[in-house]
DNA sequence: GTAACTGCAAAATATTTGCATCCTT
DNA sequence: AAGGATGCAAATATTTTGCAGTTAC
């Protein structure tokens, strides 16, 4: 585990410290996205806000994570643990948000449908999200 | 036009005041989405930036506008012109983000697609955010 | 050893709350 | 007149920036 994490870091040209170790690791551990809140407060070892700031933008430039649309003004950051290979993310993300644990699900097998679009709009890029109960809490 | 959006307050049972004629109407006029900031800069009459939070509060809790999911950790309002009346939002939303011009676009006229989930979830609202190059910009 | 990363301090920005005053009904 | 809405002040929260010390390679 912890090795292929380094692995991740290295084939990004990030050199492997402490913080992006543990934080990639939350990632990798999460069956969800997680906010930079979740990491302030979850993780064992306590780490500087700004250098969580600072890691999660490095991963989302380097494409290790991306950034979750959210309905309100939270800014959530998750792992494409199946399909995304780093550095190639693909265009389409579906993300599932639950109403009840507010856990959210990285739904990589979903197939995004196509979109009509207007004449003249040209698409790059889809994100779909859901919102509803999940698996875990509608069995509740 | 002023009788018209004093009649949308009036069937929300909110009182008629000047900062909500003037914001209801920035919506009305503009084609996209509109964030707090714009609304604190591009207003002809200059409103206390609480006022203006306040004021988009209460018009998402009457459902005269909704907020737009974004990538970024900003928070998009707009009212959905042609197809949501009143307390009566549609389940689903598309819109487009323009990467050249930035302007949101709400388009009501999409269908969107029933997407496959896995068993168990159960959907209640879908939001689509599609990204790319509007008609104008590609225009250009 | 050097470049890159982190942590601290502080600045800048964004959002929320309390309260007195003003406006709508 | 009464209740709700606004504006101001201030508290809180969030994000960014600069810099000095530390760590990875």
């Amino acid at each position: 585990m912890k090795s292929e994490i380094a692995e991740i870091l290295k084939k990004n040209q990030l050199s492997v410290t402490g913080s992006r170790t543990a934080i990639l690791e939350m990632f990798k551990k999460s069956n969800g996205a997680l906010a930079h809140a979740d990491i302030e407060k979850k993780s064992t070892e306590q780490f500087d806000r700004v250098t969580i700031y600072r890691t999660l933008q490095t991963f989302v430039e380097k494409g290790i994570i991306h950034t979750i649309p959210t309905t309100d003004n939270s800014v959530l950051y998750a792992l494409c643990i199946n399909n995304c290979t780093q550095n190639h993310h693909h265009d389409n993300h579906a993300h599932f948000i639950c109403d009840v644990c507010d856990i959210t699900f990285c739904l990589n097998h979903v197939t995004i449908p196509e979109v009509n679009l207007p004449e003249g709009f040209k698409k790059k890029r889809a994100d779909i999200v859901l919102s509803g109960v999940c698996k875990n809490c509608s069995n509740k």
